[in-house]
DNA sequence: CCTTGACCTTCCAGTAAGTGGAACCCCTAT
DNA sequence: ATAGGGGTTCCACTTACTGGAAGGTCAAGG
């Protein structure tokens, strides 16, 4: 199979399955006219990746998966291991941008939005640790 | 004042100031012996930027953020937008990565974690967009 | 006077995971 | 013969830094 009809089939644009062979995630044969000639595996294993990555897996980590995929004398322990700490990776993701999203969404709410210049946010941005830290002594 | 008295008070890397040089954000002077001289106002300048990468703004806004800062004319309305711009990209960032993990967690809890090899993690992996496709269709 | 150590300088390379584009080859249909 | 729609390689660019090498500057101590 060429490499249009493999990104059509395992949703990854042509480009991304050429830069996934570069780094050795996948090994299509050669055709006689020097074009990629993929097998159903192959395939298979974009296919893979595509899931893993829109999980958001890093491409080490699919690396490591796609390992243990292959691997019939893996052990789920090992899989979950990585499944696991990417779950941490996240919670800590979505905790830092719900904490900025907390602090930005109050900013947004206290500002006017008019044709006026002044601003709580700029006046928030402008404040510095030393001031905040000065504020929380004295306060 | 050097560069090593400006990130500890501004909190940034003396390598990130540098880069921020670089890319046009500070200005500071220069001494005889050639090295970065840093104003009171640079030194605000950084700490500001230092807050709005906090926030998760990027470089672009931070920019034109510290534009607005500087500039008598501006309107709050101006500011307000990047910020809600900004406020919309992180809801759909934290949006994207709950799903993400309300489906990792939903497998992680599923995988036994032990020595056999039979995991529901890597099942879902492999499983295709077709096969997804076919089970929508027969069930 | 010399050295040591902590500063500072520039420049180059690498990170993650692709994406865009140029220049060029291959195959089929008209 | 040529037009089109594939395919190929290679290089540059993206974000926001970070690490490291090679070397200049300065104050203190022996």
């Amino acid at each position: 199979m060429n490499i249009g009809d493999v990104a059509e089939r395992s949703g990854l644009p042509a480009k991304t399955i050429r830069y996934y062979e570069d780094i050795g995630l996948v090994k299509p044969l050669r055709s006689a006219n020097g074009y990629r000639s993929f097998r159903n595996g192959d395939v298979h294993k974009l296919a893979f990746l595509g899931r893993a990555r829109a999980l958001g897996f890093s491409i080490e980590d699919c690396r490591n998966l796609l390992k243990l995929y292959e691997d019939d004398h893996r052990t789920s322990a090992e899989v979950k291991q990585i499944a696991e700490e990417h779950l941490g990776r996240i919670d800590r993701k979505i905790a830092e941008l719900t904490e900025m999203r907390a602090t930005l969404a109050h900013l947004v709410d206290a500002c006017a939005g008019d044709h006026r210049p002044d601003c709580p946010i700029l006046a928030d941005l402008a404040t510095t640790q030393e001031e905040i830290a000065r504020a929380n002594k004295s306060g």
